[in-house]
DNA sequence: TTTTAATTGTCGCATAGGCGACAGTTTGAA
DNA sequence: TTCAAACTGTCGCCTATGCGACAATTAAAA
């Protein structure tokens, strides 16, 4: 894992992706540039680890670029994906926040850049400026929310009910930055969909060949592209 | 829904049940005491709604007697239990950090009495003490790292494993406050545990014979004990 | 271009679990 | 004490899904 330290004059090439973040967005300008300037920019190939279930956490990250996989690992060695961090998603902050080790792997599933914030400089900030803490607290209400609202679906929907908004979500960003269109494509194996959906490949490209019957989606090799978005909103409403 | 002011004399008889909570026990004896006084005591009938989703989240909740029902209603009107609160346990806190409206419908499943917090005696306590933020995150956190847990278990333990955990954290209460021993016992119906965990009385039904029938737990009308804790611990390890 | 590894498409069987039906129990209210 | 309502126990059928097996396809490396 590679690093260097930001310099200032990359900022400006940073900002457009900070901007989807919503850890970023709403934060002030100075707020920004210090939390930056201080930050490093680590470069991960594909199948490292960022960090590992356990590890004690002294940061938190924002992807720049790639793609990373938050997953944990069953005793019989089963690996269940909560999901992927892309471009403008941030990861790590509830070590950061409480101290406790990571909860879970972080796995580059591409070659990535990182965006680094140690600890100490994040506490430094909220020591300094104590009036940004109300701005993170809800941050992590929205983390808290996004959550139980995933559960809630799970409970709720057939497994391709659930698939539909895994496709959804994925092809719109976590946090929703990009309002999508129908044409929007999504790249991940059927074997990755069926581990974050703790279900079977066989079954995934089952409802996937469905789904694609019906004209909502397209698939070819890796590759999802959608074709009806207003359909597979449908079919994920709890 | 009931009211009456918390008088100061009253905070002895409570604390006992406040130093079960993690909101609670590593708070300042003096942040506690200005919370509290400024709290009001809500008495709710069985069936009674304390919120409802979507309302305006106007405070938090301590359960000093009964229990709650945390729910989500379905478009269909299937509930999805999420989980019960009781003596000791918080709820409420996210509307009140981020000042959106509720994500769930709170049911009064006995007669309680809550500790009621407002967000505005709240708010002013943390303006007054910005020092307590980092406490608040923390709950935060561990709320996050609980529901992340739970959403492991989700994907990897068959039906058995679940019931056998829900059982424990039932018994145990959500915080773990009381460590189970062998004949502890909870009363819930097998319907309830079985909205709780997105299944059907019956299936619940057979699993509960099956696990009396191992020798684990004794079931009987609405009450399970618990004979082997070690077991039922075995039975939903990740 | 050829070869190899990864991924996908498709069958078929086994099983967990949903669900209707109905009888037996218990509790609590009248 | 009686009765009704709620809850529990049990059976049987049915569907969704897991999973092994293997062929077909594609991408990527040699």
């Amino acid at each position: 894992m590679r690093q260097l330290k930001i310099n200032p004059m990359l900022l400006d090439s940073i900002r457009p992706i900070l901007n989807q973040s919503s850890w970023f967005k709403s934060l002030p300008q100075d707020a920004i540039e210090q939390l930056v300037t201080a930050a490093k920019l680590k470069r991960v190939d594909t199948g490292q680890l960022v960090y590992q279930k356990h590890d004690l956490g002294d940061g938190l990250y924002c992807v720049m670029s790639g793609k990373v996989r938050l997953s944990n690992v069953t005793l019989e060695g089963k690996e269940l994906i909560l999901t992927w961090m892309q471009p403008g998603n941030w990861f790590g902050e509830i070590s950061l926040f409480d101290g406790l080790p990571r909860a879970h792997d972080a796995h580059a599933d591409e070659p990535c850049e990182l965006l680094k914030i140690s600890s100490q400089d994040f506490k430094a900030l909220l020591i300094e400026r104590p009036a940004l803490y109300p701005h993170f607290m809800r941050l992590l209400c929205q983390r808290i929310r996004t959550t139980f609202s995933f559960i809630d679906e799970t409970g709720s929907l057939s497994l391709k009910g659930k698939l539909c908004g895994r496709i959804l979500l994925l092809a719109e960003g976590l946090e929703h930055q990009a309002p999508i269109e129908n044409g929007a494509s999504l790249c991940i194996s059927q074997e990755s969909l069926a581990l974050m959906l703790h279900s079977s490949r066989q079954t995934v490209n089952k409802l996937l060949q469905e789904l694609q019957q019906q004209g909502v989606i397209k698939v070819h090799y890796g590759k999802i592209t959608i074709l009806q978005h207003a359909m597979l909103k449908t079919l994920c409403q709890i």
